[in-house]
DNA sequence: TTTAAAATGTAAATTTTTTGTAAAGATTTG
DNA sequence: CAAATCTTTACAAAAAATTTACATTTTAAA
């Protein structure tokens, strides 16, 4: 998950990036509203903006308008300023949520994740390792590159990453699926899976055999 | 609208109706949880809850709990406790906003609308890459040229662009679309939508279909 | 260590399922 | 009832799933 953070006072900005990294998240810090606005047009890896209104050479209002204007990307407004017209305002310029200064750390956390829930669907992604799932997207993403998987695929995978070093019979695989698989056909998706991964079958890095049972992800 | 309010204070309940119903939303207000769970389930013609969380017999993370195992309903919590163990519960349960009281009935407003946009989509205009849905006039623009989309076609298509890159399920389109459609209909729909839009089906670059399982719009 | 049976890996062929859509039929709307 | 919209049908095409076949690996008995 990828955050841009704006914000000019540096003491504040310090204290949310080391904040925020301590949850997993990786941030991008500006002072300057102009090169986050121009660095956002070109990246399509954010996720999520914290923007605080106060902000030198451009007001945060107009900001907010400017990104809502090129994206959908969540934007929680980070503001000094805790009156009613400012949070109107925020909100008609498509902002997601007000935080008004101060706030625990802990706060902007929880509403980032609710947000992210919404933006996400409710199930949210799941992170395994290097690995991501997407319920909603039906997708995998295997250290930041989606996997184009069919849907058994997709179901086997994200079966094996559910549950790292859990040995799955074929049988089990099966049952999960809720068909009917023949297990030569099971060890085929296997090998299928394992080429989209890249994976080496010599020295396995994710999905290894086990001998006489089944298979299991690597954890 | 039709606006949930669950909540016993019958000074506070009194209020928030004659406010929210000034804004031409029409409210069921409940100070009974366990009655109100009860005509949740039945009516499928609810917008959003606004909860109270000091209720008697039930606990109100409990109903938030409910509410959520049965819908996807929006959740307002609205409580007289102001710290961030609640706030931390309350959207772990579920919760899209939490409201301390005393709070200016303006500020529920916003946040309302706040969440209707981000349920709904933006309300008037929204853009979505080189489209834009107006829900007002019922229409879809590309890159400029409005489309001629019949009723059916402008769910649908409307559905897909607000959720770029969600898979839906031919289900799940016709619960969306609150109807009973048969698949190979929903395929059809799907079909004239493409046409309109001069998709090539051999390298979509809007409906993506997903093997065995339903289409999703590529954001 | 050798060896044969059992299990696995996978390319290629085959079968099955799903999808695309034209055209016909049914339903709704003005 | 005519026109527009929606649904079903039918068949071709595409994609995925499975089977086959053979190479390779593993295991355990001789």
């Amino acid at each position: 998950m990828n955050i841009f953070l704006i914000e000019d006072n540096l003491v504040m900005q310090e204290l949310l990036i080391e904040y925020l990294q301590n949850y997993g998240y990786s941030v991008e810090a500006f002072d300057d509203p102009i090169l986050a606005l121009e660095k956002l047009k070109n990246k399509n890896s954010c996720d999520l903006v914290i923007l605080d209104l106060m902000l030198p050479k451009m007001d945060g209002f107009d900001v907010c308008k400017q990104i809502r204007a090129q994206s959908n990307i969540p934007i929680i407004i980070s503001s000094a300023r805790d009156n009613l017209g400012d949070k109107v305002v925020a909100f008609e310029h498509g902002a997601d949520d007000y935080l008004a200064k101060p706030y625990e750390p802990k706060e902007l956390l929880i509403r980032m994740d609710a947000i992210f829930r919404r933006v996400n669907g409710r199930t949210g992604v799941q992170k395994i390792g290097i690995f991501e799932i997407d319920d909603n997207k039906m997708q995998i993403i295997q250290d930041g590159h989606p996997l184009e998987l069919t849907k058994i695929e997709y179901e086997i995978l994200s079966l094996l990453l559910r549950h790292p070093n859990q040995v799955f019979s074929r049988s089990l695989i099966s049952q999960h699926l809720n068909q009917e698989l023949k297990d030569r056909a099971i060890d085929m998706h296997i090998s299928n899976i394992r080429a989209k991964l890249f994976d080496d079958i010599k020295t396995p890095m994710f999905i290894k055999s086990i001998w006489g049972v089944g298979y299991k992800f690597i954890g």
